[in-house]
DNA sequence: AGATAAAAAGGTATTAATATCATTTTAAAT
DNA sequence: ATTTAAAATGATATTAATACCTTTTTATCT
């Protein structure tokens, strides 16, 4: 098993994309994305389409419309986008799967999986969206894959 | 998402199970364990024929029959069991879902990536199946539901 | 106003994960 | 030898994740 979703996984690499993108201003298509992050078209249009609606990215329609991201949105932590996406199992639920495990009635694993939750909701949570726009376009880094 | 797949989940909370509850020699049977972790049996049943066959765990078939531990499983690493269920994506894959990310070619979250699956690792690879058989004898722990 | 280009929406298809059921094999007890 | 209790096997069912397709809405441009 992955940490995120497929859906996830797709969707913070293509809002890593439109941030780099579109930081001049301009909006991108979704075609532009699919391809430039490796992903099915009509399963990121979805994703997408869902991610505009919680308000994580912006999208305009018609004619040189697109995706683009406004100045808070490239603040937002890449929490924000699993939250949105896979909800906040991953850094809430018991890793064993029970419903009932907590500090009162831990499992085996609580304490250990506790750290493990935390290390990764401080990772996301200190991490913007806009983050990488430099590293993405001197090419250091790749969203291809 | 969670961590783990439901396979692995109840995998794991049976291998504890089976354990505890084998400590003193005897067999125990699929009924009683899935009652004692909440699991589906037939499912369950699914799982621990695979880790016996993997050789995570023990079997004996007939009357008296059951699952049971020896010595060196009881001592094996968390980690054997994740990587029979699982497989060891969760350890080695990208976190973004990029097959080509590598030290040198790096997705924008490698190194963040890098150290969080190094610490689900250690925690696992450092925890043996046997551990926890104290306080599941005296109730500080629970498995169920 | 009409044509066009884009995302949004809604519905369908495929695949993988989860769950269940029926039959077979094995070993012990009588 | 027969019965019985257990896991092993094989087949099927259900559900959720992933992927795809078609139509509709919105905005721009001529």
């Amino acid at each position: 098993m992955a940490i995120f979703s497929k859906t996830c996984e797709y969707g913070i690499r293509a809002v890593f994309f439109i941030a780099h993108k579109t930081a001049n201003g301009n909006r991108i298509g979704i075609k532009e994305i699919a391809n430039g992050i490796s992903s099915p078209e009509p399963f990121l249009a979805k994703i997408l389409q869902d991610l505009s609606r919680k308000g994580i990215i912006q999208s305009f329609k018609g004619p040189h419309g697109g995706f683009y991201l406004d100045e808070s949105s490239l603040s937002r932590p890449l929490s924000d986008i699993v939250e949105a996406v896979d909800g906040d199992s991953l850094f809430k639920d018991c890793g064993l799967g029970l419903k009932a495990c907590s500090e009162i009635n831990p499992c085996p694993l609580h304490n250990q999986f506790k750290e493990i939750r935390n290390n990764i909701y401080k990772m996301l949570n200190s991490t913007t969206i806009g983050a990488f726009n430099n590293e993405l376009l001197t090419g250091i880094f790749s969203l291809k894959k």
